[in-house]
DNA sequence: CGCGGGGGCGAACGCTGTTCGTTCTCGGTT
DNA sequence: AACCGAGAACGAACAGCGTTCGCCCCCGCG
């Protein structure tokens, strides 16, 4: 073992430079680190902060808070969302369905970010950059612009929830639950439901369960824009 | 002001009877107190607690946490909802879409409680009850089981999320925010977008924020069940 | 009459987000 | 060349969180 020496004194004492300065961008890229390696119930300033070899306080200097530092990762998570090279229009469906399941694979690779997404209107250019794809290929489909604006909530509902529930799901598995034999537990639960009031979930048991998490979106995106194929106007 | 009396001796010191008897009932009924008054995020088992004139440990004897404590709260507040009188197979559309409006008043009148609903399947009997009435009216419209199924989830989906859209705003609102303003700043911020990158947007701005909460999420309902419509076995 | 068990609860642990006040650093101005 | 001030960095602390521990008391059963 080396005996500790004084430092010299006219050598300025400079902490190991290895460490990135600490700008906003390096808050984001830390905090997607923990994200990716915790969920966001592990992202906490201390976490962050300690990421970067530093303490909490240090972060509010390039960061209004805990919320702004969220919204800035989902922002950069967004930009990971890779949209098809130009609009076909006469596929538009298809490359709707293309989008939402890119959003979904990226929104669930990355935990449960969207979380943030839920709580409020996400004005980013990555978000945006998304928005105006959809909303382009909706118009060119020949749906009325109000109707193509309340659709781009409702597909983001549909991927946000989904997101955040399939991220639920690899968490748990992730915590080393058996995730089939809890959706076991589920179809016997509806199974046993007492004939006179429940009658048809009992019945439908099996059904209510089939299924995996892919699937599902699937089919819920399709009765969504099966349902905006009713609005195109001729 | 009146002088501080000694208490007789003989007399028991009784705390005053008033308040009930902490059962997980009583549990309940303060966490939604509690609820309405401040929000999910006040529900604190400290709050809790405090508005049963306890501490925080007491209420450990009668759930397991407060995970628990939220779920029995969101299935007594599922028990609001209520149903149609019996279900009329030719008026199926607007009869979910009763129970979609109805749900969502209900959630909405206990702010934020839909985020418990996005943590996982609720299997309580006042959720089922209402599961149970929506699929039997998808089925009698003749709708395929499987696709049944499935829409119970878009639709429980598309409900939670819009609930806790609105709560966010009735929230923003009782903290004084300026709501329209709000709206309208987000409305200038998009007609400003740069126009090579973001014309859509830019040129919808009006478009994109127009409608209330209602109006949207009516218009999305509409939409997955025009989808469903297209999935009946003729 | 005795006693065991469980509800009730004060105190504490290890977290959290955020703020305060101090120290340090470095670029621009005398 | 000397100085100075603004902003970054950060240690310490505050108030509050969910949960657990350990003790007390009381009720009901044997």
């Amino acid at each position: 073992m080396t005996s500790e020496m004084p430092a010299i004194p006219w050598h300025k004492t400079r902490k190991a430079d290895t460490r990135q300065p600490l700008t906003p961008d390096a808050l984001v890229e830390a905090g997607i680190r923990v994200l990716d390696r915790e969920g966001l119930e592990g992202v906490t300033m201390r976490r962050v902060a300690q990421e970067l070899g530093t303490g909490p306080a240090s972060l509010y200097a390039h960061v209004s808070g805990k919320d702004e530092l969220l919204e800035l990762m989902l922002e950069r998570v967004s930009g990971e969302i890779r949209l098809p090279a130009r609009p076909e229009p006469e596929r538009w469906k298809e490359q709707i369905k293309e989008v939402c399941r890119e959003a979904q694979r990226v929104y669930t690779a990355h935990r449960d970010i969207t979380v943030v997404s839920l709580g409020g209107i996400q004005l980013g250019p990555n978000k945006l950059r998304v928005a105006e794809f959809v909303v382009g290929l909706l118009l060119s489909a020949g749906i009325p612009r109000q109707v193509a604006a309340f659709a781009l909530d409702g597909l983001g509902q549909l991927i946000d929830s989904d997101a955040y529930e399939a991220s639920l799901y690899t968490t748990k598995i992730a915590a080393g639950v058996d995730v089939d034999a809890y959706f076991d537990g589920v179809r016997d639960y509806l199974a046993r439901l007492p004939e006179e009031r429940f009658p048809l979930l009992r019945d439908m048991a099996e059904t209510m369960v089939h299924g995996d998490g892919d699937e599902r979106f699937e089919f819920k995106v399709e009765v969504f824009l099966r349902g905006l194929e009713s609005y195109i106007e001729r």
